[in-house]
DNA sequence: CGAAACTTTGATCTCTGTCAAGATTAGTGG
DNA sequence: CCACTAATCTTGACAGAGATCAAAGTTTCG
C-alpha cells in the first residue's frame, strides 16, 4: 500500500486543508527495521509518530516478564499522545515500518493553537478509551475460541480500511503476539486456529488466514465496532 | 463523608475560582437509591454526573448476560464524558448515592469555551486511558490471587483519598461485582479472600477488610499507581 | 423476627497452561 | 539457488487453576 496517507485516522476528514498542510510539514519520514523498539514504556516522549507503512505492537511488561499487548497499530494510526510527557506503553515494529516522526512539543503547540484540532484529539482519546474498554470485556469474559474469533473478525475489519479486501487476511504478527494480546498462551492460540480450521471457519496460510462464513457466530458486543486497537 | 466536593478529581486544582464557581452553578443535586441504574450503555447522554456521595459501578453487558465491570466510581469521580453523544457504558448505584447532575450540552459549551478546561479534560481522558490499560494488564496476565491482592491494594489507595485511613477498608460492593471486575467468579473471589485471611494478609469483616502487612507482595506494575477506575 | 440477599465451603469437571517433541517456515551465506 | 540454521508453529500428554453445581451459613433489612 504505497502512499498511505497517515493522519487519516487521527485528523480524520475534519481540519481544513491549510491546517493539514502545515501539519504535514512538521513530520520527518523514518524507516525502522523489523523487530526494533520504537519507544519504551516510561521513556521521555520527545517524539510521537504516525504510522505510514507496516505494523506495530503496543505493550506493557510486567515485572516478572509477562507481556500484555494492548493493541496493534496499522498504517494510518497514531503512536503516542501529544499530551503525555512519557510514553505509557512500549512499541515495537512487526516487520519493516515507515514512520512520520513529530517533535512532540511542536505538535503539542500546533494542537493547542487550534481548538479545532484539540477537539479532534479529544474525540480521538475518547475513541481510544472505548476501544480499551472493548478489550477489557473481550479479555475478561470470553473463552479462548471466542477471543480468537473476535480478534480475527476485528482484525479483518480494521485491515479492510487499507487493503482491497482480498481473500486472504494478512496476519503479520506471530502467534505469541496474539496470545499476549488475548491473555492466552501461544499453544492455545495454535490449537484454537486448528480447531477453527477443522470446523471450516477459517483456512490457515503462512502469515495469513482466509475467513470462511460462520466465523461471526461468536456473540459480539452489541452493535459495537469491536475494534480494540489501543495506540496511546 | 459529608461535604465531599465532587469535581475535585475532574477539575483538579487548576481552573480559577471564577470558572469553578460558574461550573458549580450548572449542577443540580440528585439522590438515587441503592441498586438503581443511573444510565445504560447506548443511551443518549443528555446528562453527565459528578459523584458526590456513595459508590457506582460502571459496566458493560455481553449479549449472553455476562457482565464486565469496568470500574468503580467513588466520591469526586466523574461519570460520563461530555463529548460523547451516547453513554458507552452502564452505571448503577451501590448503596445510596448523591449526584451532581449536569446538562451535557451546557457542560460541553462551558468546556469548549475555555481552552483551559478543555486541556484538563484532555488530561483526564489520557489518565482514564492509562487506567484502562492497567486493568487490561491486570485481567489478562494475572492469577486469581494476584488479581484480588492488587484490587485490594488499589481500592485502599483510592479510598485513602476520601477517608481518614482507618483500620478497616470499606468494601461496599458485593463479591459478584469484584468477580465481574477481575474476570473471575464470585466463588473464586470468596475462596481467595479466605485464603488471604488464613495467610494473615487480610481480615474479613462484613462489607470491609482489614489489610495486614504482606499484601503488597504481589508484583505490581512497575511504579504505576495501578488505579484502574474507569469512569467514562 | 423472618425472608431475601449475600457469602462461604465442598465436590467435581473442564479449559487452558505447562512441558516436550516434531514439523514448517523464514533467513543466511555459500 | 540450495543447504543449513534459527525462528515459528503444531501437536501430544499431563496437571492444575478456576468454573460449575450444590448446599449451608451469614448478614441485611423490612
Amino acid at each position: 500500500m504505497p502512499g498511505v496517507f497517515f493522519p487519516a485516522r487521527f485528523c480524520g476528514e475534519a481540519a481544513d486543508p491549510n491546517e493539514l498542510r502545515e501539519f504535514q510539514k512538521l513530520a520527518v519520514q523514518v524507516r525502522v527495521a523489523a523487530g526494533k523498539t520504537i519507544f519504551s514504556e516510561g521513556e521521555l516522549a520527545d517524539s510521537v509518530f504516525g504510522l505510514s507503512r507496516g505494523f506495530v505492537r503496543l505493550y506493557r511488561l510486567l515485572p516478572d516478564g509477562r507481556r500484555q499487548i494492548l493493541g496493534f497499530a496499522l498504517p494510518g494510526d497514531f503512536l503516542g499522545m501529544p499530551i503525555n510527557d512519557r510514553h505509557p506503553v512500549s512499541a515495537d515494529t512487526i516487520g519493516e515500518v515507515t514512520l512520520s516522526r513529530f517533535s512532540r512539543l511542536k505538535l503539542a503547540n500546533f494542537i493547542l493553537s487550534s481548538p479545532n484540532v484539540l477537539r479532534l484529539l479529544m474525540e480521538f482519546a475518547a475513541r481510544q478509551l472505548e476501544m480499551a474498554q472493548d478489550q477489557i470485556a473481550l479479555i475478561g469474559r470470553r473463552s479462548a475460541e471466542e477471543k480468537v474469533s473476535i480478534f480475527l473478525v476485528n482484525w479483518r475489519s480494521r485491515l479492510a480500511r487499507i487493503t482491497g479486501s482480498s481473500e486472504a487476511v494478512p496476519l503479520p504478527m506471530p502467534r505469541k503476539d496474539i496470545a499476549d494480546f488475548l491473555g492466552l498462551t501461544l499453544e492455545t492460540i495454535s490449537r484454537t486456529f486448528t480447531k477453527l480450521e477443522q470446523r471450516k471457519a477459517i483456512r490457515i496460510l503462512p502469515k495469513a488466514v482466509v475467513m470462511l462464513t460462520g466465523l461471526e457466530q461468536p456473540p459480539l458486543l452489541k452493535g459495537g465496532t469491536y475494534d480494540p486497537h489501543i495506540l496511546l
